[in-house]
Parts: C-alpha cells; sequence; structure tokens
DNA sequence: CTGGACCCTCTCCCCGGGGGAGGGTGCAGA
DNA sequence: TCTGCACCCTCCCCCGGGGAGAGGGTCCAG
C-alpha cells in the first residue's frame, strides 16, 4: 500500500491531481483510512494511471476517460480510443487549415472582389429544413443534400442553402437546403418551400470555407460602404462544390446578402 | 459605423466575445457612444477581426494575440505569428509522442524489466546545479551540458543528472548534471561536487523518453514489491542520448532511485 | 512524547468564453 | 409625439482541469 505522496512520486501526477481523479471516480485508491481519509494505492494501478496521463495529455476530457479506464472490454476500449484519436486528426486539420487561412489573410493577394445587386423573384424549391448545431452542420447538409438527391429527379441549377444568423452568432439555428427543381418536390424530409423574393448582394467565394468569412467580411464592407445594410437568413449556393470535386481549391460558392437601404432597417 | 450586431454579422464573431475582446484591448471598437456605452465598429476592423479570429482557432492566448495586432512593424507580426506557430509544432510533436507512447502502453509488449541494486559510493564530479522548470529543463539540460563539455576536459563515463522529487510534483525543482573526470572541475558554472553515497534501484530505460515514466513506474513498483521505498533526488544517466545518436529509439538512459528499508522511512 | 513530514478538506484563482437577469436606447410606424 | 420592439448595456454565475494556499488532523521515528 503506497500513500498519495509516494504514489505521485511512482506516477509523475502531482498529489493534487491524484485527489482530483479518485473525486471524478477516475481512479479510485485500492483503500481509503475511513477514520482519517488517508488514500492508499496498490503497486499495480501504476498501469492505470499512465494510460489515464497519456489520454489526459492528448487533452481527452476526464469523464471520457473514465470510460476507457472503466471499459471492461478491449475491443471497447480500443475503439473509444480510436474515436479520440479521429477526434485529434479533425483537429489537427483545423489547425492546419487555420494557419494557412492566417499566412492569406497576412500575405494577401486579393482578387478585386465582384459584387453584384441582384433582385431575386420568389422561388419555388425542394427543401430540407431543420434546426442544426454549427458543429454538425457539415454533417446535417450532406445527409439533407442525400435525400434531396434522391427525390428530387430533375435538378436546375446548383444546390443552396438558407443560414440563420443565429447560426454564427449562438452556434444554433435553422438551416434550409434546396434544389431548384421541375419535378417532384417531395418525400422523406424533402418539402416543397417557396424561397421567398429578395434583393441580395452577391459575390462568390473561391476555394475552401476555411476562409469564408474573410469573403463574409469584404461583401459585408461593400454592402455597408453602398449604404446598404444586410438582414439573414444568407444564401449560399454551390456552383462547384464537394459533389463535384474534391480540390478544395476548385470549390465556388456564391453568397447572396439579403439587403435593404440603410434607413429601411 | 456598424452597431456591435451588425459588425457581428460582418465578422462571424458572437457580441459577447466582441465585448470581450474590447474590455481585453484586443479589438477596440472605432468609437463608444459615452452616454449609451453603446460600441459601434468601422468596416475597415473587418480584416483585424478576422486575424484575431484566426488566431484563436490556432489557441493563440488573449494577450499574445493583442501584442501581435498592435504591434505597428509587419516584421515584428511575423515573427510573433511565427513564434506561435513554432509552438503549436512543438505541441504537435508532443501529441504525436503521446500518441505512440500510448499505443506501447495499451499493447505492451513487455522486455522483462532488469532491477539491480547498486550501493554506490561517495563520487566526486563536475557539477552544474540550478533551480528549472520542467518545461525548461531539456533547454536547460543542453547549455550546462555544453558548459561541462567546455570545461570537463577528460570525462569518464557517459554524463548524468540528479532530479529533485519536486521537478515532476510542482514542476520545478533543483536539477544538477554531472560528468564525472580525473581533470578539472571548475569554471563558469562548474563546481566541483561530491555526489552522497546512497544505495540505487537501477533499471535501464530503452528508447525516447516520451514513456520514461512507464519505466519509472515500472522501478517503483519493483521497488514497492521488494519492501523497499524511494525517495529523491532521482539519478538519472545517459549511456546512450541526444548526443550520440539522432534516433531517440536508440538511447538508453540508466535510471537509479535511491531506496530505503519500507521501515526505515 | 514530541516534532516534523505527511495527509485531509475547503475556498479562491486562471482562461475564454456561454447563459441569463435586469435595465437602458434607438428608431420606425401609428 | 408616443409606443413597441429590437437592440444594446453591465453584472454575475457556469464550465474544465487543474494551481495555490489556509487551517487542521495523522503517522511514525527518535
Amino acid at each position: 500500500m503506497l500513500a498519495i505522496g509516494e504514489f505521485s512520486r511512482l506516477t509523475h501526477l502531482s498529489v493534487r491531481t491524484l485527489r482530483r481523479y479518485h473525486d471524478a471516480g477516475l481512479l479510485e485508491p485500492a483503500t481509503v483510512d475511513p477514520a482519517s481519509g488517508y488514500r492508499y494505492y496498490s503497486a499495480d494501478q501504476i498501469p492505470t494511471a499512465q494510460v489515464i496521463h497519456r489520454l489526459r495529455e492528448l487533452d481527452v476530457p476526464l469523464p471520457d476517460v473514465a470510460r476507457i479506464v472503466r471499459s471492461p472490454d478491449p475491443g471497447d476500449r480500443a475503439e473509444l480510443v480510436a474515436g479520440h484519436l479521429r477526434r485529434l486528426e479533425d483537429q489537427l486539420a483545423a489547425t492546419r487549415e487555420a494557419v494557412a487561412s492566417l499566412r492569406r489573410l497576412l500575405h494577401p493577394d486579393p482578387p478585386p472582389l465582384q459584387v453584384r445587386l441582384r433582385a431575386v423573384p420568389a422561388t419555388p424549391v425542394a427543401a430540407v429544413a431543420g434546426v442544426v448545431d454549427l458543429d454538425g452542420v457539415l454533417a446535417w447538409y450532406a445527409g439533407a443534400m442525400a435525400e434531396l438527391d434522391a427525390v428530387v429527379a430533375e435538378p436546375e441549377g446548383p444546390p443552396g442553402g438558407l443560414y440563420d444568423n443565429a447560426l454564427f452568432e449562438t452556434g444554433r439555428g435553422h438551416v434550409l437546403v434546396y434544389r431548384r427543381t421541375a419535378g417532384p418536390t417531395a418525400g422523406g424530409r424533402v418539402h416543397p418551400v417557396t424561397l421567398p423574393a429578395v434583393e441580395l448582394a452577391v459575390t462568390t467565394h473561391a476555394g475552401p470555407h476555411d476562409d469564408i468569412d474573410v469573403t463574409y467580411g469584404e461583401l459585408g464592407a461593400w454592402v455597408v460602404a453602398n449604404g446598404l445594410a444586410v438582414a439573414g437568413p444568407v444564401r449560399e449556393s454551390y456552383p462547384v462544390g464537394p459533389r463535384d470535386t474534391d480540390d478544395p481549391a476548385a470549390w465556388r460558392t456564391e453568397i447572396g446578402w439579403p439587403v435593404f437601404p440603410m434607413a429601411a432597417r
């Protein structure tokens, strides 16, 4: 039986951290003296402590660590770990993209932004709508678009979507993806919808979506400079997207932001 | 002039976050109405907001972001950014190593640990000592060892170090690195020191230092199983180290932990 | 039996936000 | 000019994974 200080020395985990792991139900001492509250660990808990240490170095949240070290089946455990490694991969990809986008921001090579005003009439479309978290929007988009493809036999023009401002402001909001078509417009989650008529400020973003907010910002600056104000929901359409090519640099995203004269807000 | 909500829509930064950035002195509104406290932004602050956004995606702390966006000289700014990118690289390397170490832990292929007890007599050495942070210990070690090499003409045996337990427990502690020699033992930070006689439990760790705590743990378990207790400072020596080869898998680190009979603590 | 190392619980602090309460402002339509 | 409502303000509490320290109990060797 090892007192907490001794166990700390053997595992390179601080005494404080060991106590926290006990409170979190993550690493229970082998025995606890009921009179004094002293924690006593056994030497064969050392490997467990080391696994915990590694998982924490990978920023796995404590509750997930608890699930991993407590799961009895090594298969389940491996699966949980693999899931977290995938999460790390995604994070790494996001980091790389942020670095690239930062470089583009700091060393700009700005092609002048083409903004046009376009009066869009009310448009009937086949649509899938829902309330979505910002993190899950990509997955939701893929699923919704697959359903649209299954239902809409003869699409016209590129697919598109409407995104509520709340999605960017609070991380959750209404999203609607649509296809224009002369054919059927209902089935499963797909329903016919008529997009309202609006005046749009339209521009096209080229490349991956990691720095699409830059284009949003430039579009917004143009709108403001022209005495207009924006109001959601924003419309995007995807003349060239992940459905068309695997090369994000080739993507083209048309952004249409409903505008009003400043005074008419 | 844009109200905060409008600016939020143009930058995809939440209203809350914009207010926080104002409070942190990171992104000052162009004007603030002294009567109402309303913040008003100008459209040409959008690029700055986007740079901040990217830096935050890279987990650059707010004070550092403030330094970057406020530094007038683009060269300085690039240097600050580059520094953070280096930090990200290091972090990435650490993550990779933790993943590798975790795999080794979960799929162990354990060569049986060779532990020997060795009575070490008092030993005169040339040494550099200091109080070091755990993060900086590698850099400190490199500097100290370079000074030792400059002073000690004829070293005997591998270099070594003594590490206070506090280094692992509180992240800061006494460290002493030494070389045995029959030659000079003083110069610069180098001073003659006599390491006290101790009884050591000794084993050798093979490979990079990322999972050296596993060997520490196994050594500790062996010590406990043999009715002994450990006490610092730990001694390490480096028969094969970064000085000898660039391949961390070839490194050999001898760990000697002072031991006492359990009862004699 | 005593001193000192060790251990206990408790509270407060850090970061970068999110959530909500409670109240003041700006502006368009009536 | 009034009213309603969207917008804005400040202030406080919450999260996770610890670090720091206060104040007090416990263990054990000399």
